[in-house]
Formats: structure tokens, C-alpha cells, sequence
DNA sequence: TTCCCATACCTTGATTATCTACACAACCAT
DNA sequence: ATGGTTGTGTAGATAATCAAGGTATGGGAA
């Protein structure tokens, strides 16, 4: 029924993608920043949050190393790998691609 | 893996009750429609396309009735009630708001 | 007449993303 | 000690979509 919808379907690997390309960061503070650039209207849950990193880590777009977080914790810190930029090219051009095509129905051009 | 993704999950409801919204029309056509004004590039599968009918249909916001296609066939043709003109709204109205606010973390405002 | 293609409806099964709801741990302040 | 924040993770359910099939009618070509 109504899912309120935290998220638009298939954008979260774009969003993480696109958020650790500006500076490598732990998962936490990758929901943080992608609530908070979206002035809170993205929500990304820890249950959709830590499986997609693992995925995207498996593929091999994103890796990780411990490190120490801004409050002094240890921190998984996740960045783009080589293959991991040229993925995010690809899902921001599906993207424009698939939301400008979404648009043209929707405004009934 | 690559999903050449046909559609934008969750918008596929949205494209269906804009669609009829401007004039009724049988299930076929609607995804002809869709596929059309996109400039081909949203392809709606028919195993998308008629359970997502039956489920608006169920839940009351289009309803269908047997006419003539103008191939001279029996067709259902699917109209918005008053509920589905609501329902149009609100979906455009989380369409606009959640692209948007993908917008602003990929064009990293 | 036979055969194929377009139209038009449908279902079944699998895949996959996401959500809800947990559990664990360290740290800090009260 | 208690609770809140940070930070990691998993398990189970839900739900949308896709791939692949099936049925039927009608038209045109061979």
C-alpha cells in the first residue's frame, strides 16, 4: 500500500555513489549527507543503507578501509574505485536519461 | 548487475494515471503511449503493464469497460475515477519532490 | 488455404531493492 | 546506571518489475 517511499527506486547506488566521489566517507555520514543535501527529504534506512554498500562493494565500484571517524571512532570509510567513477557516469546518464523521459510524460509535453 | 531498466520503479503507477488522465484508453495503448511520448525511451513489459492495471483497478483509482478499439477489436478501456484524479496528484506531487531532491545530490548543488 | 504478424488480453516464477525491526558495541552526559 | 548518539550489521517480509510463456482474433501475403 502506501509506502511512504524514503527513496526513489534503483537511485540509491547513484546517490552513494555520487556522495563518496566528493570525499570518502563511513556509511553513517553517507546517510547523514544525502538526507542532509536533500534537505531531508531522502531517508536512507540502515537496512537499505549497509546491504547496497556491501553490493557495491562486491562489484567492485566502491571500496573500504577502517579508519578513524570525527569523533574518534574506528569507521568503515568507503571510496570510488577506478571502475566506481565510470559506473557513476553511467547511472547519472540513466538517470538524466530515464527522469527526463519520466518528465516529458508527466508534463504531457 | 546491468539492469538496462525499462522504467524508473515506482513511477510506473504515475505514467499510467497521467496517461488515461488525458483520455481513456486500453492497456495496449497505454504502454504504446508511454513508449511514445518517452521518445522510446520508457518500454513498458507486458508483465509489468497489466498486473500494475489490476492493481490500480483494485484499489480504485482507474476502472475499465469493454468497447471497440479503433482496430475494430474488443479492448478494455481504462479511465481515472475521482479518487484516481486525487491519486494523479499525489504522485506527481512525491515525483516532483523526490527527483528533485535526487537532483540535488547529483548535480551536487 | 495456410501462415505469419500485429493486436490485445493474461499469468507464473524469479529476481531484486528496499523497509521494518532487530542486535551489537563504544562513547558521552546526566 | 541510564539513555542518547554514533556506528556497524543481519533477518524476514514486502512489493515492483522482468522474462517468458500462453490464449485469441483479425488481416495480409503466399
Amino acid at each position: 500500500m502506501g509506502k511512504p517511499s524514503d527513496l526513489l527506486q534503483g537511485t540509491l547506488d547513484l546517490l552513494i555513489l555520487k556522495t563518496i566521489g566528493l570525499e570518502p566517507m563511513h556509511g553513517w555520514a553517507i546517510a547523514k549527507r544525502i538526507q542532509q543535501i536533500s534537505n531531508e527529504v531522502l531517508q536512507v534506512q540502515q537496512g537499505s543503507l549497509y546491504p547496497a554498500l556491501h553490493r557495491l562493494e562486491q562489484q567492485g565500484w566502491i571500496k573500504a578501509k577502517w579508519a578513524e571517524s570525527d569523533t574518534g571512532r574506528q569507521a568503515k570509510f568507503y571510496s570510488l574505485t577506478a571502475a566506481g567513477r565510470a559506473q557513476l557516469t553511467k547511472e547519472q546518464e540513466s538517470w538524466s536519461r530515464l527522469s527526463a523521459a519520466v518528465n516529458l510524460v508527466v508534463e504531457g509535453a
